[in-house]
DNA sequence: TATGAATGAGAATTCATTCAT
DNA sequence: TATGAATGAATTCTCATTCAT
């Protein structure tokens, strides 16, 4: 049990917005191991070092909190996103930060991948309801559509490419990959994490990327 | 009653059959909607119109059952890849079919794709244990290995492409679009599902992967 | 805990309409005495000395086990009125029984008037739902617009008494000595409930109704 | 912040009183709405504007605050009664105007039946640790006494009459009408509180007592 | 093979109440 | 006097699974 007796001292506190933080972090990890039925609110509330009855004190319901995992979630990759001043590159080099960016991210954050995956088995519903949903869009399909522009007209990229279907694309080659890379090592019988591996993927997707955008 | 023990064996066995199959279409649908975890086996008996006791006579249990589930439906891939023949075509016309076979079968079975988010939250550990476990292996990645084999001799694509890679790239352009069909749809604000979106997307995808292979 | 084994023998059986039984009759007695807020699925299970999961598998949910307690209350008492065969009687003979009917059954089935105290904290809200609510109406107040007429003709009766109002006023001057007994007797410091005091209060009940009734 | 502390005493104390009867008189919402059992603190405190803990502060607990809601309600009554000066008006007209009165009375503060209904299904342990119990017991009842006693001096009334049962009948016949309008209208499918139908109960009641009490 | 009845171990959620400021 | 934070003990309900026939 994780009454406040076990909680080390700095988290024995009633400081709201840390307890916040606590729940949803230990719910980020809970909800991407497990899914959203297989999460337990029992064990998010032991991860948080807090009382379970403060999960609803704070956040209402189980499926209330797994709307604001993914609001988070969501957050912090639009925030990493804007972090990549790609406008600032020629568009080739562009186009290979936002291949890198986009593989490294979902490296480094896997929970991505799987709210991801559950939030669409459930068809969407829970972020649909949000009322800034147009927000969550990304703002780098715009600013792909402006490299892609640049590079076609410096002659450097082919023209006609549709920027959502890009986005779409690089992120489905890093994600498959990423998502899937248990079934896949077990069924190829090869090691799909290991640095040489990763690294190849990534130039592999890099090489497909600039294969197409790239004027022959 | 005319129970079945008065029916001669071989129908006996037919019927047994029939019931083993309703039970696990019934559990294919289940488990594709709402996951492992939230699959219910009072759901999956009623769907197959038999006894709830009946599915673990059958399957011993949940996993069980989720188990036969995966492998009837990686069988069912493995078995329409076979009857592909893209070894009989010209390899961009074969690099094509591949392309579009893919989306295809992905669109026409979104179970395919949910069970693998399944197994994969729950890190293989299902399909990690089958026997039989590298057969779920691909024969297309053999085949594509060949058609690249075969282009780059004839000087129609470039060399140093690795086929595991290739089909991977491929299947992720489809995948991520019809796993994500809800999330991106919401945050997008349009129907990706629309028959003119679905087109669209199979020509972007099929450019990508041409503009890869093909040698400049 | 009543588990199986704690179970007396002729309880420990697979009758599904007894267990079904039990457990009506364990929910009347429990809704009865603490209301349906107040009423414990657990303590109902083991009034009827069965796993407290059977309740819904009987019964689906709290609410509907209420519902089903309170349809075989009022289907107990309808029957109850059935057996009064007061068309038989002198027009006041049949009031007297009548008023010493519903004294008596109130007295012996306290149940009734909880029950239906619940049911109006709850605005009549499971009852309304009831497809055949029409025949919760008691066929005693057709019975008595008969005897009433009868009496008016005969010129024991007065006229121009409203049956409904009536039987409205027979219910009242029992239901309120009865359901307010522990209030009443801790605010009179009397016993409300002795054999003389019953008996004080059936003839007092009496009297008002044929003082109301009978032509002076 | 300019909190009481800095407010004259007078003015903190008014503040202070005020707090208690926002929270009684949210309280006496809540348990008539949803009977003991079903109240919650919480919505008492949202009710009352105040802070859920204030309610401790004043009541101590859930049961005191029961406590001190049925005495208020109980004084409240007797209040009432006491401006009626029955006393002033002949026998006849003294019953009929009891009979008016406690009809309006439950008519116009409805939490008193639930309440009531609430405290007699706890077998009234609330009341009877009350140690002004008896103060509870209605002027009434002796005023009754002596209304009775000279209507049957003046020879209107008869005799031998006992002001407890009348008392209680009264309040019967309008207590069933009201606490169970709700079963009720759902079962007779008629309006019964609509204008003309509480004043045919209340011209029915009246007729009832006194052609009860009246000599023929 | 087939089925209705029964169960134990959880699971989410509720709620009165107390703590710390 | 007032309040937000925190808690433990229920309580309803769920669910995979087994029993008995």
């Amino acid at each position: 049990m994780a009454t406040s007796s076990t909680r080390p001292a700095e988290l024995r506190t009633r400081d709201a917005e840390r307890t916040r933080q606590a729940i949803l972090q230990a719910a980020t990890e809970e909800f991407s191991e497990r899914g959203l039925g297989g999460a337990r609110i029992d064990s998010i509330g032991e991860r948080a070092g807090v009382n379970k009855r403060l999960v609803y004190y704070y956040f209402e319901s189980k499926e209330g909190l797994f709307l604001a995992v993914l609001e988070q979630t969501y957050r912090r990759i639009r925030d990493a996103e804007k972090r990549l001043h790609l406008t600032d590159m020629e568009p080739a080099d562009a186009v290979r930060a936002l291949v890198a960016f986009t593989w490294n991210y979902y490296l480094d954050h896997p929970e991505f991948l799987t709210l991801l995956n559950s939030e669409n088995l459930h068809r969407a519903k829970h972020v649909a309801g949000l009322p800034h949903i147009r927000e969550l869009n990304s703002p780098l399909v715009q600013t792909l559509a402006g490299i892609l522009e640049r590079g076609r007209a410096s002659g450097v990229f082919r023209g006609g490419i549709d920027p959502v279907q890009l986005y779409i694309s690089i992120a489905g080659l890093a994600y498959f990959y990423l998502s899937n890379k248990h079934t896949l090592s077990a069924i190829f019988g090869r090691n799909l994490m290991s640095p040489k591996a990763r690294s190849e993927r990534l130039s592999h997707m890099t090489e497909v990327v600039l294969g197409y955008v790239l004027r022959e």
